[in-house]
DNA sequence: CGCATTTAGTTGAACGTTCAATTATGTTGG
DNA sequence: CCAACATAATTGAACGTTCAACTAAATGCG
């Protein structure tokens, strides 16, 4: 016990509170744009942001491969989440012309349509539950840190 | 179409650069956390936290109610995770002396054991994908902004 | 070429969370 | 007092994610 506590450079008070605020925040926040997104739109966070990521692609259509690297997930789990799209009729997947293993995953119609009716009810969400309390200066610092975490998470994820 | 797209205030570029910086490195760094304690540890993050919090509440012990809004998660939530946490033998519940409705979450030698072998490996993993990239600033920074928003998040919360 | 390795994607089981319903106890106003 | 309401906690089903195992096709190399 000893010989671990010494080898181990616990979070000082400022860095804790920084962390538990960090995870409360984000927390609160993921929860609740989750929360009204199921309600207002009928579809987790998680597969807006798949609806967002085909709507952006040219012909609204990507390879599963790359569906997963821009949502940030497995591809086991677009997979699933594609089933699930494919049955509510938002997206459909096709055979990939330059590659037989491949699969594309297009946005319907429906899809789209489904998409815009979300979207401004979800922007205003993440503006009254985020950009709203925070100054320009404030989101120009968060923008700073995200993208230097991520620089330094996403070379992480490749090596696991 | 129209009608809506005229209301809404979309997101800026610098608004939209911010909020896809903080999704993404949000969503690594807890998947990365996540990974790391399931692999060391063989809990997910969640049930870390309820062990923290158990280990550092008097007689490491709370009400139900109060544990599920340390960590902020439903009752629900909170239900199905001490059950589990129970199964492994790192929590036990009693009923609570003062209100026959409640119960009260008892972390036991095993799992206050079982934190203590985690935290040092977590709290590693925290500073080496989170505080090792970030300056004194940085972090003040951070948890400013955090504050801000849980301030104003977890009176949404309550009234939902 | 032919065989091993890598890559694309899927599948089912296990897991943790959400949601709505339920039980049981406490609290409050008439 | 007691009837309505509020609170504490649990339950089971539905859902989304993870993990490991798997199929199939492409690539690399001797």
């Amino acid at each position: 016990m000893r010989t671990i506590d010494v080898m181990t450079r616990w979070l000082d008070p400022d860095e804790s509170r920084a962390w538990r605020a960090f995870l409360h925040a984000s927390r609160a926040l993921m929860a609740t744009l989750d929360r009204e997104l199921q309600r207002d739109a009928g579809m987790p966070h998680a597969y807006y942001e798949i609806l967002v990521r085909l709507s952006e692609a040219p012909q609204r259509r990507l390879r599963m491969s790359e569906l997963a690297e821009a949502t940030g997930g497995s591809r086991s789990r677009l997979s699933h989440a594609v089933a699930r799209l494919e049955e509510f009729g938002w997206v459909t997947r096709q055979d990939c012309p330059t590659d037989r293993r491949g699969q594309v995953a297009v946005l319907t119609e429906q899809g789209f349509a489904v998409l815009a009716a979300a979207a401004p009810g979800h922007v205003a969400g993440v503006r009254r539950h985020l950009f709203d309390h925070l100054s320009r200066t404030q989101v120009d610092q968060l923008r700073d840190i995200c993208e230097t975490l991520v620089a330094h998470l996403d070379p992480d994820r490749r090596m696991s």
